[in-house]
DNA sequence: TGTACATCAGTGAACGCGCGTTCACTGATGTAC
DNA sequence: TGTACATCAGTGAACGCGCGTTCACTGATGTAC
């Protein structure tokens, strides 16, 4: 290994240990991070952060297209470990629930709020849309299987802008499939934040997991997808 | 009226100027809401907003109480004013999406990410489910009119857990109605907060409500509400 | 009705703190001849 | 191989700012006799 290819992967190793101390400080700043407080945490000079993230924004977004990725690549090996699209549905599921408890902040930090006076950049988008992908593909698999049977999207000018998306990624698929994909999404989205967020408290609080594939088991059958 | 009640009750609507100045500021601090800066919006020392209001937090809190009154007004008004368990879903659904769209940063204040630091008091739970009370309530009427044909809840330990919460609570209802109340409750808040925090953009961008009408729709299939 | 006192909203200075970012610098490491 | 130079990680002081909260105070308003 060369002098320089040391340098850069010194680099960008320092580079990770930034971003694991700032991730710890996810949970008790959340979205409001202080660079000087990570810093001051790996024992270095505040300005020496910027040898490495050009501003507390730019550390931000390396943090919030990790957990995209995170969660997303923990999804995608999940649903790739089973067979049947009911199977990849509920294990995408769970996956990404699974990488949510296990990670809150990162999760909060991704599907909560957004982060006041914090604009995304482009490079947030591609990783952003990994599950709801994943989602997709599995639906597209079973369709063209065959194993969902045919049933129309209610009619409406959203109907049509849904069939605009449809002919544009997935021409051989009717708009209602990107419907229950979309809606599969964000009521995974919903059932992990509601449950992270504290409102199962006090009427499920031992098999949370149970629960959430019972919803997770209602969206599919709403997308047509069976055992 | 007499001068103490005059007294109090330009206390109370200095009270609410507090809070109204607040909220507006929700939209650029979120919840790092500065007291110092509301004071300064009023014209007034930043000490005297303790006349007011204890400290930061308790102000917070108050915000969060009428964020939740507010937006379970506006759903039980709106449900009120319609015939029909599934007529009463919807437009609870859609008053809640309209509150929410009228009052994004109040909405992230209650259903997005917890606060950092920010332990919620007791005063905040009853209100704070005043929109899933009233799907339930929407739901245990069309069980009563025998309206709802009779499906099982997959067993499980959270389908116990559910049955103690029906047992306590409506005694007359089975587990699956509160699963899929919850469900849908979670399901109405996903698909709101999806769309408020972006996920929709560039894919359904006109007929929002359209859309958001047939996760509803897809919801209150999924418990049992038909036409 | 007039006067002494109590209440309480609001002031302004202060305490002690933390923040993001910049800048001139040091010193170690790597590169070119 | 040895030397002059370039690169670049990291330092520490500084700038200019904002924050929540406390405290002794002023002065207007209301109350009791």
């Amino acid at each position: 290994m060369s002098a320089a290819n040391l340098r850069a992967r010194v680099r960008a190793e320092m580079t990770d240990e930034i971003k694991a101390v700032a991730r710890r400080h996810l949970a008790t700043d959340g979205a409001n991070l202080s660079l000087r407080a990570v810093a001051r945490d790996l024992g270095m000079a505040s300005s020496a952060v910027y040898r490495y993230f050009a501003s507390r924004d730019e550390l931000l977004t390396a943090l919030i297209i990790d957990a995209y990725d995170a969660v997303g690549a923990a999804a995608e090996e999940a649903a790739a470990s089973v067979e049947g699209a009911l199977e990849k549905w509920l294990a995408a599921g769970h996956a990404a629930r699974d990488w949510a408890l296990a990670n809150p902040h990162e999760w909060a930090l991704i599907y909560g709020s957004p982060v006041p006076g914090y604009q995304a950049p482009q490079d947030t988008i591609v990783p952003a849309s990994r599950v709801l992908l994943l989602l997709g593909e599995t639906l597209a698999t079973a369709y063209r299987a065959g194993e969902v049977p045919s049933r129309e999207l209610p009619a409406g000018r959203y109907a049509e802008e849904l069939g605009v998306v449809a002919a544009n990624y997935y021409p051989d698929l009717p708009a209602r499939a990107i419907a229950d994909a979309i809606s599969g999404f964000f009521q995974l989205c919903g059932a992990i934040s509601a449950e992270l967020f504290g409102q199962l408290n006090n009427s499920v609080d031992e098999d949370r997991r149970g629960f959430f594939e019972f919803q997770m088991r209602g969206a599919a059958a709403q997308a047509g997808l069976t055992a």
